[in-house]
This record gives C-alpha cells, sequence and structure tokens, in this order.
RNA sequence: GGGCGGUUAGCUCAGUGGGAGAGCGCUUCCUUGACACGGAAGAGGUCAGAAGUUCAAUCCUUCUACCGCCCACCA
C-alpha cells in the first residue's frame, strides 16, 4: 500500500517546500510589459518587530491574492521591506544603554547611530524568518529598509521639494511633546483616554475689587472662578474667557484679574466664542502656550504665549516669573500650587472628574502640548487632492466605511508636525548659517553651495532633528520601486492595485501614501485599500502581552502547521466585519481538514489499477453520475472561489474549499469509487479533481497543495506558476448532479431511519430500487446504507425518493411511530402551503416563480403524504 | 458630543422579503477496503425588545436596550 503515514505531517514538508520555492527564484519577478501588472507593498513591519496576530489577519491576504494573481497569469509581485520605526527603536536603544550606565549623548550622535544600524540588521532578520514560517512569499531580492540609500534619498528629494514649493516650513506652533519618548509627535499619534481626574475651581481676585457693578456675576465673592484639571499650568495664563454671549459676566469683560497664586500679575477678562458657557462656572482660563483651544483664543486675541514647562516636563521660568515653583516637575508643581491656593483662600472647591486625556500611542505617556519650534508639512494643498482622488473613486475603500474615516480626516486635517528629536532616523536635510539662515538641500555639497551663493556663509550646522518614520514610509509606494529614478519597475507597476492593512493607519498611513503618490507620481498609489478587521481574543479582548490573552501566531505554526494557521485565520476573516474574536479551534479543524485531504490522497495513491500518467479526463460518454456530479461541484467550486477572491472575501474562499473537499469530494465522491461501477473511471476523476481542487487551495494552503499536487499528475515545476483552474474545461453536468443529490436524500432518509429504529451493524437493511433506477445507482445506494438490493415495480417517476425504500426489517411498531411522525410533519406542511396558496392576495402579489415554488412544494408534500399514509395503510396502522 | 458597526444554537459566527444554517462543543452508534486529526445519526434557536411597511419580516423603516470601534479643544 502507501508508504505515505497516516497523519499529515506539516514539519516534514512546510520547511522543505520553502526552502526549494525561494532557492528557485518562484517569488521573484521582473517587470514584463507583455502581462498584467499586479503588486502588493507589503507594509513595512518594524525592523525590530516579531511576527504577531495581526500579521496573520493583513499579511496571508496579501500572499493569497499575489499566488492567485501569479496564477491567473498576472505579473505578479508581492514588494516587501521594514520600516526603521524611529521612536521604538531609539525607545529601546536608549533603556538599553541606560542600563550600561550610558546615554546617546555620552556616545555621541555618530557611534549610536552606528550602534542602531548594528541592532537593527541583528533583530531585522527575525521577522523575516518567521514571515517564511508562516508560507509568506514576497519577492525577498526586493526587499527594502526604509533606511537604506536609495529610500533616504527618495526622503531627501521629497523634503526639499516641498520646502521649496512652501509645502513644508518651520515655525512655533503648539506641539504635542512625549515627555517619557523625548520627542514630539503628530496629532495622528495621540490616543484619548479616559480618565479618573480632579476639576479644581478657583477664585482668581478682581485685580480692583470695587470695578464689578452689577451684581450679575456669579461667584464673584471678590473675584471671578474658573475650573481646571491643570492648575500647574496656571502660571501660564495670560487670560481669563467667558462667551460673548453669556449674561453673566457681560459686566466683567474688559475687567482684569489677578493671577493666582502668585497675585502679581494681572490679566484681562476676554470673551470668545470656544467657551461653553454650561461647562463649569462658564469662565475659562487661556494657557495658550499648554493647550490647544487656548492656543486658539491666544492667536485670536493676539495674546502672550508664555511657556511655563519645559522639554522636561518641570515649571521653567524662562518666558515669565513663576516665582518659587521654578525646577518643579509638572506634577509636583500642581500639589504645591493647589496647596498655596487652598492656604490663601483661592480654592473653592475640589470634585472627581472623569475626562479624557491625551495619550502618546508611542510611549503611553501623557501629551505634553507645548509651544515649540519645529517643522511642519502643510497639508491642506496635498490633502484635497487625495479627497479628490477618493471621491471620483480612483481609490476605493473596503468595506465602503474605511473610506468614510479617510474623508473625514482629510477634512479636517491639520498641518503635519515632521521633526523629531530622535536620533534614529532621516535626519533633516536643513543646515543653519551661523546668522541663522535656512539652507535646505538633498546633499551637504549643494548646501554649502547655496549657503556660499545665496548668504556668503561658508560654516553650516545640520538640523539635529529626524524626520517622522510616517514621512519615509509614505513614499512607500514609489521609493520602493525605485523612484526617483526613472525605473522599469515604477514604470510597469505603479500603482500597486491593492493596500492591505488595519483600519488604525488610516491616517498615520493611508492618507499620507495617497497625498505623497498624487504629489510625486501623479496618480494614487494603488486602486483599493482593503482594511482588514482587528483580531481579538476569543472573549472579544484586545490582544496584550500585560493581559496575558495574546497568541503567538508562531505557536499556532507550531502546533497545526502554517497553512492550517492560514486557513484557520482566513476562515474567521470576514470582508465587513470591524474585529475577529480568533478561536485556535479553527486552526485544529484546519489540521484536521489537511489530513483529510492528505488521506484522500492516500486512498488515490492506493488504487490497484494506478494512476493516469498524465491528468486527462475520461471520454464524456465514460463518465458516470458520480463523476459527472463531482465535475460540477469542482466547475462551480472554481466560479465561487474565484469570485470570493476577487472580492477579498478570505473566508467565503476557504469555506467553499472545506465543504467541496471535505463534504463533497471525500464524503461522498470517493465512498462512491469503492463501488465496482465506478472503478473504470476514478482514477482519472480523482486525480483530475484533487489537482484542480490543490490549485483552486493553493493560495490559501500553500504547502499541502504543493506536496499533493507534486504527487499526482500534472504540469509543470510547481504549483505556483500552474495555471489557475478554467471552468471552461470543467464540464458541469447538472442534469446528472440533481440526480446524484436525489441519491444522495435518499441514503439520507434511509441512514436515518437505519438508526432511528435501532439497526445494529451486523443487521442488513434490505432495499427496494425501482427497476427503473440504474443498477450502478442501486448499488450505490446499497453502498451508502450498507444495504442489500431487490428490485420493484417502478413506483412512477419520483426519483427523489424512489431510487431506494426500505422493506422488511423493521419492527412493526418502531416503523409505525417513525411513519406517524413523517405523517403529522408531512400534514403540517400540506397544510401550511394550502392556506398560503388560497390566500387571493399572496397568488395575486407574490412573484410569479414564489407560487410556482409554492405550488411544487405543495405537490411534492401532499405525494410525500399519500406515500407515507400508504405505507402506514400497509403496516396494518391508520394514521 | 458626533460618526460607524454589532445583537441569529452552549461558544465563535454565516445567511436570506416567501421552507432557520456552519464549525466547535454536546448525546447515541460505528475500528465498513484513505482518514478516530475519522464515519453515521441526533438534541439544541419566540433570529435583543417594541411599533410600522408588506399578501408575507430574522431580513426593509423607526424607536428602545445592551456591547464595541473611530473621531472630538467642555477647561
Amino acid at each position: 500500500m502507501s508508504e505515505l503515514p497516516k497523519h499529515y505531517d506539516p514539519k516534514a514538508v512546510e520547511p522543505r517546500l520553502y526552502a526549494r520555492w525561494e532557492q528557485a527564484g518562484y517569488f521573484h519577478e521582473e517587470p514584463d510589459p507583455a502581462r498584467p501588472p499586479y503588486i502588493i507593498c507589503m507594509p513595512p513591519p518594524n525592523v525590530t518587530a516579531r511576527a504577531h496576530i495581526g500579521h496573520g489577519s493583513t499579511f496571508t491576504p496579501m500572499d493569497i491574492l499575489t499566488r492567485y494573481h501569479r496564477m491567473l497569469g498576472d505579473n505578479a509581485d508581492w514588494l516587501p521591506g521594514t520600516d526603521h520605526a524611529a521612536i521604538a527603536t531609539e525607545a529601546v536603544l536608549v533603556r538599553q544603554l541606560a542600563a550600561e550606565g550610558k546615554s546617546r549623548e555620552s556616545l555621541g550622535r555618530e557611534k549610536y547611530l552606528e550602534l542602531a544600524w548594528k541592532w537593527s540588521i541583528e533583530t531585522g532578520g527575525t521577522i523575516e524568518t518567521q514571515f517564511r514560517a508562516l508560507g509568506f512569499g514576497p519577492d525577498w531580492q526586493r526587499s527594502r529598509f526604509t533606511m537604506d540609500e536609495g529610500l533616504s534619498a527618495a526622503v531627501r528629494k521629497v523634503f526639499v521639494q516641498l520646502y521649496r514649493e512652501g509645502l513644508i516650513y518651520r515655525g512655533k506652533r503648539l506641539i504635542n511633546w512625549d515627555p517619557k519618548a523625548k520627542t514630539t509627535i503628530s496629532d495622528a499619534e495621540i490616543e484619548h483616554e479616559e480618565r479618573d481626574a480632579t476639576l479644581w475651581r478657583i477664585r482668581y481676585p478682581f485685580a480692583n475689587p470695587s470695578m464689578p457693578q452689577g451684581g450679575s456675576i456669579p461667584h464673584h465673592d471678590g473675584g471671578i472662578e474658573v475650573a481646571t484639571t491643570r492648575p500647574e499650568t496656571m502660571l501660564g495664563d495670560v487670560a481669563i474667557a467667558v462667551h460673548p454671549a453669556d449674561e453673566r459676566y457681560k459686566n466683567a469683560i474688559g475687567k482684569t484679574v489677578l493671577l493666582p497664586p502668585l497675585l502679581e500679575r494681572e490679566i484681562p477678562i476676554i470673551a470668545d466664542e470656544a467657551v461653553d458657557f454650561e461647562f463649569g462656572t462658564g469662565a475659562v482660563k487661556v494657557t495658550p502656550a499648554h493647550d490647544p483651544t487656548d492656543y486658539e483664543i491666544g492667536l485670536r486675541h493676539k495674546l502672550e504665549m508664555p511657556s511655563v514647562l519645559d522639554l522636561d516636563s518641570r515649571i521653567s521660568g524662562e518666558d515669565v516669573d513663576v516665582g518659587k515653583y521654578a525646577g518643579l516637575d509638572r506634577f509636583d508643581a500642581r500639589k504645591q500650587i493647589i496647596e498655596d491656593l487652598r492656604a490663601g483662600g483661592l480654592l473653592v472647591e475640589e470634585q472627581p472628574y472623569r475626562h479624557a486625556i491625551a495619550l502618546s500611542s508611542r510611549s503611553g505617556e501623557v501629551i505634553e502640548p507645548l509651544l515649540s519650534l519645529q517643522w511642519f508639512v502643510k497639508m491642506k494643498p496635498l490633502a484635497e487632492p487625495a479627497l479628490a482622488a477618493y471621491r471620483d473613486g480612483r481609490v476605493r475603500f473596503v468595506p465602503e466605511r474605511g473610506g468614510r474615516t479617510y474623508e473625514q480626516w482629510l477634512e479636517n486635517i491639520r498641518d503635519w508636525n515632521i521633526s523629531r528629536q530622535v536620533w534614529w532616523g532621516h535626519q533633516l536635510p536643513v543646515w543653519y548659517t551661523p546668522s541663522g539662515e535656512i539652507v535646505v538641500a538633498e546633499t551637504e555639497d549643494q548646501a554649502l553651495r547655496i549657503a556660499h551663493d545665496d548668504f556668503g556663509a561658508t560654516e553650516l550646522t545640520r538640523d539635529s532633528d529626524t524626520l517622522d518614520t510616517w514621512f519615509s514610509s509614505g513614499l512607500w509606494p514609489f521609493s520602493i520601486l525605485g523612484w526617483p529614478e526613472k525605473t522599469p519597475e515604477l514604470e510597469h507597476w505603479y500603482p500597486s492595485q491593492v493596500l492591505i492593512t488595519g483600519g488604525e493607519i488610516i491616517f498615520l498611513w493611508v492618507a499620507r501614501m495617497v497625498m505623497l503618490g498624487l504629489k510625486f507620481m501623479g496618480d494614487v498609489p494603488f486602486r483599493n485599500v482593503l482594511i482588514t478587521p482587528l483580531v481579538f481574543d476569543a472573549e472579544g479582548r484586545k490582544m496584550s502581552k500585560s493581559l496575558g490573552n495574546a497568541i503567538d501566531p508562531m505557536d499556532l505554526v507550531e502546533k497545526y502547521g502554517a497553512d492550517a494557521f492560514r486557513m484557520g485565520m482566513m476562515r474567521q476573516l470576514r470582508v465587513d466585519s470591524q474585529e475577529v474574536r480568533f478561536q485556535e479551534s479553527r486552526c485544529e479543524e484546519s489540521r484536521n481538514f489537511n489530513n483529510k485531504i492528505w488521506n484522500a490522497l492516500r486512498y488515490t495513491l492506493a488504487l490497484p489499477e494506478g494512476l493516469p500518467s498524465a491528468m486527462t479526463l475520461p471520454a464524456p460518454a465514460a463518465l458516470t453520475v458520480p463523476d459527472k456530479w463531482i465535475l460540477t461541484g469542482l466547475h462551480d467550486a472554481v466560479t465561487e472561489v474565484s469570485a470570493a477572491l476577487d472580492g477579498y472575501d478570505f473566508s467565503t474562499a476557504a469555506e467553499t474549499l472545506r465543504r467541496f473537499i471535505w463534504d463533497q469530494f471525500c464524503d461522498w465522491y470517493l465512498e462512491a469509487t469503492k463501488d465496482p461501477s465506478q472503478h473504470a473511471t476514478r482514477a482519472a476523476i480523482l486525480s483530475f479533481v484533487l489537482n484542480n481542487a490543490m490549485r483552486l487551495l493553493h493560495p490559501l494552503e500553500p504547502f499541502i497543495s504543493e506536496e499533493v499536487w507534486l504527487t499526482i499528475p500534472h504540469d509543470g515545476q510547481t504549483i505556483m506558476t500552474a495555471t489557475w483552474p478554467d471552468t471552461a474545461e470543467i464540464p458541469a453536468d447538472r442534469e446528472a448532479a440533481a440526480t446524484f443529490d436525489a441519491l444522495r436524500r435518499s441514503v439520507e432518509r434511509l441512514r436515518n431511519l437505519r438508526a432511528e429504529i435501532g439497526l445494529r451493524p451486523t443487521d442488513v437493511l434490505e432495499l427496494e430500487v425501482p427497476k427503473n433506477v440504474p443498477a450502478a445507482l442501486a448499488s450505490l445506494a446499497a453502498l451508502f446504507t450498507g444495504g442489500k438490493v431487490s428490485t420493484v415495480e417502478a413506483s412512477g417517476g419520483d426519483t427523489d425518493h424512489g431510487i431506494a425504500s426500505i422493506a422488511g426489517v423493521a419492527p412493526r411498531d418502531v416503523l409505525a411511530e417513525r411513519y406517524k411522525k413523517e405523517v403529522a410533519r408531512l400534514r403540517f406542511e400540506v397544510d401550511r402551503g394550502q392556506s398560503k396558496l388560497a390566500n387571493e392576495r399572496f397568488v395575486a402579489n407574490a412573484k410569479p416563480d414564489v407560487v410556482a415554488k409554492e405550488r411544487e412544494k405543495l405537490e411534492h408534500y401532499r405525494s410525500e403524504l399519500a406515500r407515507m399514509e400508504a405505507a402506514l395503510e400497509e403496516l396494518g396502522v391508520g394514521a
């Protein structure tokens, strides 16, 4: 018999096949204008990252689509790479250095960058190794790194051009300071989280207590009260604002108050529409340098904007006198100020308060809004074309709601702060002359020339800041194709067909790629954006290390194999969903599925007649009813799987394959081939169907499909470059298929009956088969039910139930019980149908085919009922 | 505060304007010429609640409840 083991062993297959594929260069493509281009740009994982469950949900679809399109004959390539992940990498490095008692400053920039490069290269291999184990087959020869020379050149070129066009500028703006990562971050990198806090109500005494007249001011008691959650910033207050329409404060506008707790500064009361007079006291303290709303108010009223917090989050007296608080940490200062306010009788009230605070998505630290001189990209001019591209359908989101998120963000876009204070990254191509003029150039030589020509300067200092990581990843779709060089790759493959990513980076990445692609390539970087669901655990919780519920995909590969992990994941990945509650049992089930396939192969290989040497179908006249049935099923499976993949509906593709291979092919067809009536054609049909099924399966389960395909008759060296199954080459015979389906229903009924009447396995069921049923079908019915066949006169046309009926063996009372139940059910159905058809409004209004179907059903139930009643009669029992 | 999803079998989820489905789990039986990572049979659901539209609603509309996601400058 077969030498194949009883159980499929992915460990023995997967690494061997992957190595072969890679060595043979099957993942690599050259641009070929003769074939339709199809590329997918891999979202570059952080160079230091490890594979996580999210890669399973977003990267598997990329691999599937690339493999699918390659088989369709497209010039398909999946372009990989890694991202230098500036802040994340720097955080790790700085921590490591600190553990050794060092710092990046003590090392110096040059040595530090050497270290960063070394570390990136060392750890960078991990995720690529893991991707291989997952069966991902990108074109490794084309792998790029966001810090490599070509991509760095692209970054510099883009920066310089945007600067020259006035789209990049330097300015003092309110920015988001991450005190832990010690860098600014963009608005898109902020997360809001509800937290418990305290709301303090503080009285600001009037500078001249006799001034307010009219007594309409609430809580006045010699001053105006404001509510705040951040008393430490009050040292930087420059005004009190009220709503212009707020009657209570009408008389106070224009007056001044003394700024607590020092009471040495006089600040005005102003009117601004940003104030919500429903909240708190309706009066708000204005600290332009440390709050986004206040900053806007400050701009509108041309207020001073003194900073009172430095980059270490300590109170700073650089801009304004902060008295004894100078140098205190922000939270110590808060405590001290509250204490002093209380002592001075200026603290009116203190209450618990829950509100959303801004956190850094990089470090989790509370964001400190600060006024700082930074570099920005002017977004409006870039956003307009990106919006237009979405609105006229040049870029399409799947599911569509992702597009509304994109649109909403672009409509309300604000300038993008791109300078970072980390060292690991693309250093700004910006230099300053000794007298402070700005020189922007792609290289230092150019900068020097410009400095000399324009400013007569010979010495330059380079800006020490680096660019936001997302600046370089924003260029990814064209920089990896060689831009700014005019490469054949760029020419042929840009733009890509689809971008696949999670919804959390629509702003950070997707929108920016569209903007920059339109700007520098004149076309969108991708036609479709597929937003994949977030993966949660089975209880719906986010997977996280701290919760201990994170599933490592590599563990699942170890347990079930990469194919089973992919299949298990894809079965759950519904295209319209926004989350997946990941169930490991799906992987186990897929492992079982693979074993099923494996054993179908073992069965096929063990056929005594052997397999044909080439994959060919028998002559149409030779095909049996089961042959035609399984070929029809295969025909439909090809249609359905193709449609599902075209629509990014991976779960339907997976489900269709499972049903076809397991429920149809293994459970029915393969069983049928054990009957002598099927022997003549079975070897050819089994090989043919397996061959096609493996090709359909290959994008989802690359390994087992290849292993099986190579073992049976096939054309070519690898399934990877085999052609996608073609329905034109798979004959469908609906009539034969219907006959077999009728046989199946009959068999199921008989089996059910057998179980119900409690037949033992040794008991042989006697089947009565109408004479007009082909002998082959009669013997199949016997095979499937373990029965013995005798023929009777044809009962008249109802093939559905005329194929076989039970005889003799059942105890009379058991059979009667069973028949009675069935009669009752059928009567219910007949009544239901009759009353429905008796309803004139139904017959008049319902669609004709619905009515016709209803009539058919009624007819069917009536004849069934008659049969059952006759059967009961025969037993001598009345219904 | 705004926007968007979800609520169907014990669990995770498909699905359709006209006879409620899958996988897992559960029960019973079965080592029948591939597979016990298997085969056969079966139990289990007022399709969240209410109202409406319709000849007909699990499906369409409105409202309610609960869960979740995204956005947002009520200090």
